[in-house]
DNA sequence: TGATGCTGCGTTTTT
DNA sequence: CGCAGCATCA
């Protein structure tokens, strides 16, 4: 960019020249920034007039259009940033819009008010006319709980058997309406006449009304009193009208109705409505997203320019024409044809598996050899259809040794209360962790400030010791003042006191009482900010997840593996996440297990939404397929463990539909499997599945007996996931020694250390591979670079 | 108020 | 099978 910020300093009002062409020749036709377009990408940069929809495949530039387009706006005058209303789903995609459109064009990020999600722009909105809509500008916004707690109220008030109409299916119907955008008196009585024997809709008010009260707002809400506010008030939506003279939608295809009627009030203003999304990567429609916006655009905003890009600079040949082949198989679609100028590129691979364990070790030994390779784990995905795929997953690659993080998992042990918590935990068990130290030396406030922690560094550096070592014997002499001498020397003791329980009290206990005495649960008890209820529950959460462990040390353990997993982002792992999670992203090589039917296609999805539902589910393959650069791996299994019980299922509906032409059939390499009887036809494995009396079932059958003494996945069910683990794993019986891989450095013998099991003693040494009988969790087989010498 | 036992359910998730 | 949410009891 030759002068980047230039185009911000404009304060002047827009251009008056409707064609803008005065303007156009003043920032030239040939804009830097509009180098390197395709032709149909500079199109839509450039079709500033009239109602634009740009179908943007999936790896076709999306988010490159968005933002240049933004920045054409600006560098031809045609309007200043805080006239541009450009709207995203998820304050990730927010973010980085603003991100990108500040790197294109200088920093303008504050310049541009009206960029955001759609709810965040409806509070702002809201609260500048809040008493339109009966509310105070400083209303409350409503979490999932509030809801749900003030829906229980209202049926409490309104004496409904909460037994048989609960709380939660209010709230989804309620939820439901307003993402239809249907305010009380607009449901139609028939359509909540379902709910509490008729009482649906009288609910419904008066929950609307338990809100204005309360003066506060639910999600739902944000949009759909803004709805009303442009409706009941004439002026102020000619206001908005006039002011937005640019708007830009991200991930059309994500809208619901109530968002389509917000956008087309505004819309009706200056009509440069620009919406970028994909019809064929429509994965929400069950929380209301409606792909019918997508497909009806045409209709709903006369005149309309659809531009299509279909030029995909993401994935390689095979892969985008599998991913095309499939989605082609839906009729509710506008229709694209995505290419490539890449090479052709490896085949898609599809690999059956005898069941899902073996799926698991295929997947991992194929990610061992990808990674013998020289690829990095980082360009490595696996994307689920359901979450409960991930345990196996998880389970694989510890006992592997690979380093995986679960994306969209739980959060839980990055959160600040947390942190904290853990700190005071492993200060308590190792002294000389000083990070932790830290950490929390002034949390809650004790009046040890940076003075007097800096004071405590010197100490400990010259002394080489820790700085609770350096801190005992600082309080010792005079050279701190006495407030913080004392608030330090109360630190010690405390410290010292709670190791000394260690021993004596169940670690969970002792973990409450370092929590209390040390005053952190009492700082938060005393906050009274919005989020400070929710910390508590936190910390009691983290207190109760530490039953499933041993002791304190066991259960640290298991949290800094965590920790280490999903830690650092520049940490080299594979990404374990859902297909809808993955939306938007992108890796060299992508894994997409269960490929069966009922799992994927979703029995339920098929179940409440027929053929809609298939579509949706079709749509999900696809954005799985098209997340992959340059391999697609599509995996099934004949069995898969739900419920507790092995079900054998039945390959995958979208597997039939993938192009014969662009796809490998391979064998398992997870090992026995299917034993020389590699499946070329998925129909054919079928009937082979369900037939329990076949040579290769029951020589499968055999080898998982013989296997599972092998794993520390025992045949006895339980897990070596450690968080979910109730007792501590033993396996009986021996041990088969195979010798494969180089001479590891250890020895029978040996006394080992391992970040997730503990301490151990090695039984056997089989190449790297080694047969640890740990203290704690039994004997397991694990890799010899991931124990140390004890 | 907290612990214990029972029942029912089991896909995807953002604001 | 495993868990969450609820109800019941102490």
């Amino acid at each position: 960019m030759a002068e980047p910020g230039k185009f911000l300093r404009i304060e002047a009002p827009p251009a008056p020249a409707p064609g803008g062409i005065a303007a156009r020749a003043r920032a030239g036709a040939d804009a830097p920034y509009l180098a390197g377009l395709n032709p149909e990408q500079r199109l839509a940069v450039e079709s500033l007039d009239g109602p634009v929809l740009v179908l943007a495949g999936a790896g076709t530039g999306k988010t490159r259009v968005l933002t240049t387009r933004i920045a054409h706006i600006l560098s031809l005058g045609r309007a200043r940033p805080s006239d541009i209303l450009a709207v995203t789903f998820t304050n990730k995609a927010a973010r980085e819009m603003k991100e990108r459109v500040g790197r294109m064009v200088g920093q303008m990020v504050e310049g541009m008010p009206w960029l955001g999600t759609f709810h965040a722009i409806g509070v702002k909105l809201l609260r500048r006319h809040a008493e339109l809509v009966g509310l105070k500008p400083d209303f409350t916004i409503l979490d999932v709980d509030d809801q749900i707690r003030l829906m229980k109220q209202v049926l409490e008030a309104e004496n409904i058997d909460q037994q048989r109409w609960p709380a939660r299916a209010l709230a989804a119907m309620i939820d439901n309406w307003k993402n239809r955008g249907l305010p009380p008196d607009k449901v139609s009585p028939g359509e909540a006449a379902v709910f509490a024997g008729g009482r649906g809709l009288k609910l419904y008010a008066a929950y609307q009304e338990r809100l204005k009260v309360l003066n506060a707002s639910d999600f739902g809400d944000l949009l759909l009193e803004t709805i009303r506010l442009f409706r009941e008030n004439a002026e102020v939506l000619r206001q908005y009208q006039q002011r937005f003279r640019f708007m830009l939608v991200d991930e059309y295809q994500d809208t619901n109705v109530a968002q389509y009627l917000w956008l087309r009030l505004l819309a009706q203003g200056a009509k440069n409505l620009c919406c970028v999304g994909d019809d064929d990567q429509s994965i929400y429609g069950w929380r209301g997203a409606e792909v019918d916006n997508i497909l009806r655009f045409e209709k709903d905003f006369p005149g309309a320019t659809v531009i299509r890009l279909e030029r995909n600079y993401r994935s390689t040949g095979h892969i985008l024409a599998a991913a095309s082949h499939l989605i082609a198989h839906n009729e509710g679609r506008l229709g694209k044809t995505l290419r490539t100028e890449d090479e052709l590129g490896e085949k898609v691979t599809v690999t059956g598996a005898w069941d899902s364990e073996e799926e698991a070790r295929s997947i991992g030994e194929e990610i061992e050899e990808l990674q013998r390779a020289g690829h990095k784990l980082n360009e490595i995905a696996i994307l689920v259809r359901a979450s409960f795929q991930m345990r196996e997953l998880e389970d694989r690659f510890v006992t592997l040794g690979l380093p995986y993080r679960v994306i969209g998992g739980p959060r839980f042990y990055e959160r600040a209360e947390i942190r904290d918590a853990l700190a005071y935990l492993r200060c308590v068990a190792s002294p000389a962790d000083d990070l932790a130290f830290e950490r929390i030396v002034n949390v809650p406030r004790r009046g040890l400030g940076d003075a007097t922690v800096q004071v405590l560094h010197d100490h400990a550096r010259t002394r080489r010791v820790p700085l609770m070592e350096a801190a005992r014997t600082l309080v010792a002499t005079e050279e701190l003042k006495a407030r913080p001498r004392t608030a330090l020397r109360d630190l010690i003791a405390a410290f010292d006191r709670w190791r000394g329980r260690r021993d004596q009290i169940p670690h969970t206990e002792l973990a409450e009482i370092v929590l209390d005495e040390s005053g952190y649960t009492e700082m938060w008890q005393k906050d009274r900010s919005a989020d400070a209820a929710g910390r508590l529950e936190n910390l009691k959460e983290l207190v109760r997840s530490m039953e499933e462990f041993e002791n304190l040390q066991g259960f640290l353990e298991h949290v800094s593996l965590i920790m280490d997993a999903d830690g650092g982002a520049d940490a080299d792992a594979v990404s374990i996440m859902t297909l809808h999670s993955a939306k938007g992203l992108e890796f060299d090589t992508v894994f997409l297990p269960g490929w069966e039917d009922g799992l994927f296609p979703h029995q339920r999805t098929l179940d409440d939404q027929g053929r809609a539902g298939l579509e949706e589910e079709r749509r999900l393959a696809h954005v799985g397929l098209t997340r992959a650069r340059r391999r697609a791996k599509i995996f099934f299994a004949t069995n898969r463990r739900l419920h507790g019980l092995w079900q054998t299922t039945v390959p995958s509906r979208f597997l039939d539909e993938l192009p014969e032409a662009h796809v490998e059939v391979t064998e398992s390499k997870g090992g026995f499997g299917w034993g020389g009887l590699a499946p070329s036809r998925f129909d054919a494995m079928e009937s082979f599945a369900s037939n329990y009396e076949t040579p290769g079932w029951q020589r499968a059958q055999a080898n998982r007996a013989r296997r599972s003494g092998m794993d520390e996945a025992g045949a006895n069910g339980s897990r070596p996931g450690g968080a979910r683990r109730r007792q501590p794993l033993t396996i009986e019986g021996e041990l088969v020694a195979r010798s494969t891989g180089p001479a590891s450095p250890y020895a029978v013998g040996d006394r080992v250390f391992h970040q997730k099991f503990g301490y151990g003693d090695i039984v056997s040494v089989d190449g790297n591979k080694l047969i640890v009988a740990f203290d704690r969790a039994g004997e397991k087989r694990v890799v010899d670079s991931f124990v140390e010498r004890a």
